[in-house]
DNA sequence: CGCGCCATTGACAGGTGTCAAGAAACGTGG
DNA sequence: CCACGTTTCTTGACACCTGTCAATGGCGCG
C-alpha cells in the first residue's frame, strides 16, 4: 500500500477467482486515474450521473442502495480487479459505492472514450465483456445465497463464496474484510441473527472463529447443505419439475459455482 | 404466433423497456438457429456445455437451478428480446432453461462465430454489451425484490417489476405469464406465501385480481413500500449510514429502476 | 364425470425481527 | 500504561411472520 498513485495495476495479492486474474488491456489503461479513499468514503452516489467507469485495484468496495425506509441493502462487494459502474444505458447510477476499509484505492476511465475505445480495440471490447460476465456472475451468486431460506444456511453459503473471493493463503481459512453490520445488509438479515447464525454453525462444528473476523471452515458440505436435515422443502414444485421439466435440469449440483446467463 | 421458423425477429407486441427495444445487428442475425418449445420443454440444462448464446424471440422463459434439497430456484424470467447463455468463461452453464408456456421460440448463435463477430463488428460487440447490461439490471431487481423482508413487500414490488416488463395497453393491467408456483420459486418463498400476499395486497386496496393471472395495480406506493407502517427498520444501519457515510448515498429514492453497477 | 393441476385458506410449530442489555474490540487522550 | 468513549459483537426474551401439513374449491381436459 505505498504508492497511492502509480502504477495502477491490479493488486493480485488477494485470491482471484479465475476470470479476474487478467488486467485491462493498456490501452485502456492509459485512459485510467487513481484515486485513494478513507473509510466509509463514497466513490458515487445513488443519483450521481455514470460519466466513468471504475475498477478496484486495491481495498474493498460495497456497492448498495438506501430504501426509502433507511434500511440498507448491499448489491455486491467489490474487491481488486473487479470493474464497476457501467451504468445500464441511461445517466444514473441507482446505487452508492463506499470504501469499506482504509486505504482503498480505486481507478477511474472516462466512459465515452472507454467505449470509443471498446469499439474500436477487440481486446478493450473482449475485456469489458469479461468484466460484465464476472459482475453477472456475482450478482448470480448473490441470488443463489439470497435465495435460501434460513439464516445459517444464508451465512454458510456467503462464507463459503467468500471463501473463492477472499481467502489466504490456505483455502480454509478466511479473514472477513466486512464488518457484522455490512454482512447483514447483505444477507438481508439483522445484525442479531447473523451473530446468531454464526455462532449456530460454530456450535455445529461448520465452522471455527479465532475473533470475530477470521473464519476457518471446517465442514463445506453443512455450510452448503440446504436441506433442514430431513424434511426435503417444497416436494409439489420438486416433483412437478421432475413429472413436467424433463431433461438435465433434475440433476442435483454438488458444487456451487455461479457461472453462466 | 403464426410463422414459427421464419423471420427471426423479436416479437415486441409486449411492452418492454427502453433497453431491449433495438433488436440485434443484422450481421448476427444471419447466424440464428430458430426453434419452437413446448411448455416446459428444456433449452438446456445444469451441465449442459455453453456452446450457445439464445434470444428469446416470443413467449417466456424461465432460467433455474435445482438444489441438492430439491428446491428449484428461479434466477430469471426471461421474454421476447433477451438474450441468454453466455456463460462466465468456463464451459458449463450452471442453469437451467425451460419454456414456461406453449409456443415460445427461441434463436440460437453458434458461441465461437458470435464472438468473433463481437470482435470484427463494432455494432454486434455493442450490442453484446448492451445485452449483458440488461441482464445485469435484470439480476439487480431480482435481488432487490429478494432483499425485501416480508412476503407482501417482495410479491409487491414482484408486481412493479413484472408491470415494468409485461405490462398490457394500459400501464396498470397486468397479465401475469407465470403460475404461483414460479413466482413463488422467484421469490424464495412458498406457494402458500404468496397467494397469501397476493390476497393481503387486494384487501389492503393496493391491487386487484380478476381470476388469478390478471392483476390490476391501484397504490403503487403500496407495493413499493417497504417500511411496515411505522418501524423503520434498521435503525442502527441508517443511523450508522448517515453519520458515516456521507456523500449522497443518505437521500432515498422513491422509483425502482435498476439501473448501473 | 373423473382426473390432474392450480389456487386458496386454516392450524400449528419453528425461525427471525425487534427491543434490550451486556461483553468485547478499538481508538483516543490523559 | 491505563482510563474512557465509541463501535462492534453477542446473547436473551418475546411477538410476529413464514413454512409445513392438511383440506377445499376452481379450472381445463380427456
Amino acid at each position: 500500500m505505498a504508492s497511492y498513485f502509480h502504477i495502477p495495476s491490479t493488486d493480485t495479492s488477494q485470491a482471484k477467482g479465475a476470470l479476474g486474474a487478467v488486467g485491462p488491456p493498456a490501452s485502456l489503461e492509459v485512459l485510467a486515474t487513481v484515486r485513494r479513499y478513507e473509510r466509509g468514503q463514497a466513490i458515487y452516489g445513488q443519483d450521481d450521473s455514470a460519466e466513468f467507469w471504475y475498477r478496484v485495484v486495491s481495498g474493498l468496495l460495497r456497492r448498495f442502495s438506501i430504501r426509502p425506509s433507511g434500511r440498507r441493502q448491499i448489491v455486491d462487494f467489490l474487491q481488486a480487479g473487479d470493474f464497476f459502474g457501467f451504468a445500464g444505458g441511461d445517466e444514473l447510477h441507482g446505487f452508492c459505492v463506499e470504501a469499506v476499509g482504509i486505504g482503498t484505492v480505486v481507478a477511474s476511465y472516462p466512459r465515452g472514450r472507454a467505449e470509443a475505445l471498446a469499439d474500436s480495440d477487440p481486446r478493450v471490447g473482449r475485456f469489458i465483456r469479461q468484466m460484465t460476465l464476472s459482475a453477472i456472475n456475482r450478482l448470480q451468486g448473490q441470488i443463489r445465497i439470497l435465495g435460501r431460506t434460513r439464516a445459517p444456511e444464508k451465512v454458510g453459503s456467503f462464507l463459503l463464496d467468500m471463501t473463492t473471493r477472499f481467502a489466504g493463503v490456505d483455502g480454509a481459512r478466511l479473514l472477513l474484510p466486512m464488518s457484522r453490520y455490512d454482512i447483514a445488509d447483505y444477507l438481508s438479515l439483522s445484525v442479531e441473527t447473523v451473530s446468531r447464525a454464526m455462532t449456530d454453525l460454530q456450535d455445529r462444528g461448520a465452522i471455527m472463529l479465532a475473533g470475530t473476523r477470521q473464519v476457518t471452515i471446517v465442514l463445506h458440505d453443512v455450510l452448503d447443505d440446504d436441506s433442514g436435515d430431513e424434511p426435503l422443502a417444497s416436494r409439489d414444485t420438486a416433483a412437478r419439475t421432475l413429472l413436467l421439466g424433463g431433461g438435465p435440469c433434475t440433476a442435483a449440483r454438488s458444487s456451487p459455482s455461479g457461472r453462466g446467463v
